[in-house]
DNA sequence: ATTCTTACTTACTAGTAGGTAAGTTGTCAA
DNA sequence: TTGACAACTTACCTACTAGTAAGTAAGAAT
């Protein structure tokens, strides 16, 4: 249920390590805002090295976004296997951001959907992919808290996990300014507050 | 009420006409996604002219910052002045948001929000003051709202304008890669119906 | 008429970016 | 024991980065 690389270890391959820094920094400061020089200073390789592994920027920001996607869809699948009720599953989809941020990182693809038009073609489709696989899983727990009463939204199921993703990327990119992982916090509680049936009168569950 | 340059005319001064370029190149690509090259090409000029404007970067950068703070202050004070109900505002302020997407910009400090380890100590400042006024604003807004009984949420207002920012922030983040404003209407309008008072039961007002 | 100022340009700098070619070292299999 | 491969390093390249120094042309002020 972690979404950020719990630093790979020493002997882990050398291709991995690269991804463990180049990750960071990408988190930290952009695609823009980072260098192969960086990367191999802070493993102590040469630049050359980081080369043969990932021949250029373009093809080590795949490698990186498909493992955080792959990363992140495994925390899904885990999120599903503990068998929770929908709004324990919707926080514990919040608790993923709140982790990445407490590491001081803003998410991967929300870094990179701000440089997206810098972006060479297949990380692009990488980004959009990573948002779409995020919004088909949402999809998924939010028509299942619909249909069992637990949760309450207006319009589809689409437009509302449309509009998690957006806000919970949001407020990690606002939050990271003030250095204030609480005002993530805030701003996921309350998000959870409006789709949770409890506070709701009775209106009609969610059409489509 | 347009948040956006109205592209200086091309007999207006230099300093503005590079902050129109500049401004265009950091809300598309990013604070370090363009260079003084970039700019000096666009305008038919050298580089060692906008240095003569601008200093360097930073000075640039923080230029950049106070000018479009100033323009989305004008705004906030536009809307103030049209007197319409606090639904209405909420949904001008959305609107100045809807209209820099349009443009298939996303909102200067957002973008610089995510380069935000990469910037200047001013330019830091100066984004973080940005969010800052906004909030201001917003809570009062919510605040009148609250008290006429034409908005309801729970929580202090203050959360509840961080919480507005971050979403509508966030909207424009993730419309971008998808190059569709109707992502971001869509998040605005859910965002609006939690608040308007119409939607709700007869909960208690917002306490603080 | 001359000096000052504004708004530049030309020509350059040092440093960094991403990237490559060719060689080196260690491991293992035939 | 050789030779093939993986995982590098050394040494280099070109393009671009922000930035500067020195000069210039046009107008305003004295």
């Amino acid at each position: 249920m972690e979404v950020t690389a719990r630093q790979t270890s020493n002997t882990a391959g050398s291709a991995a390590r690269i991804l463990d820094v180049a990750e960071r920094l990408v988190q930290v400061r952009g695609f823009n805002g980072f260098s192969y020089a960086d990367v191999a200073a802070e493993l102590g390789v040469t630049k050359a090295s980081l080369h043969y592994h990932y021949p250029g920027k373009a093809e080590l920001g795949e490698a990186l976004i498909k493992r955080y996607a792959a990363r992140f869809a495994e925390a899904l699948r885990a999120i599903d296997a503990e068998g929770s009720d929908v709004p324990a599953k919707l926080a514990a989809y919040a608790g993923l951001y709140a982790g990445v941020l407490r590491e001081q990182r803003m998410c991967l693809c929300g870094m990179l959907a701000a440089d997206y038009e810098t972006l060479p073609a297949p990380m692009r489709t990488a980004v959009v992919r990573f948002f779409d696989e995020n919004g088909v899983w949402l999809e998924r727990v939010l028509e299942q808290g619909a249909s069992e009463g637990t949760l309450h939204y207006e319009g589809s199921s689409r437009d509302a996990a449309q509009m998690i993703i957006s806000t919970l990327e949001g407020a990690m990119l606002v939050a990271r300014p003030y250095g204030d992982p609480e005002r993530f916090q805030a701003a996921a509680a309350r998000l959870l507050a409006t789709l949770v049936a409890s506070s709701q009168d009775g209106a009609p569950p969610a059409s489509q």
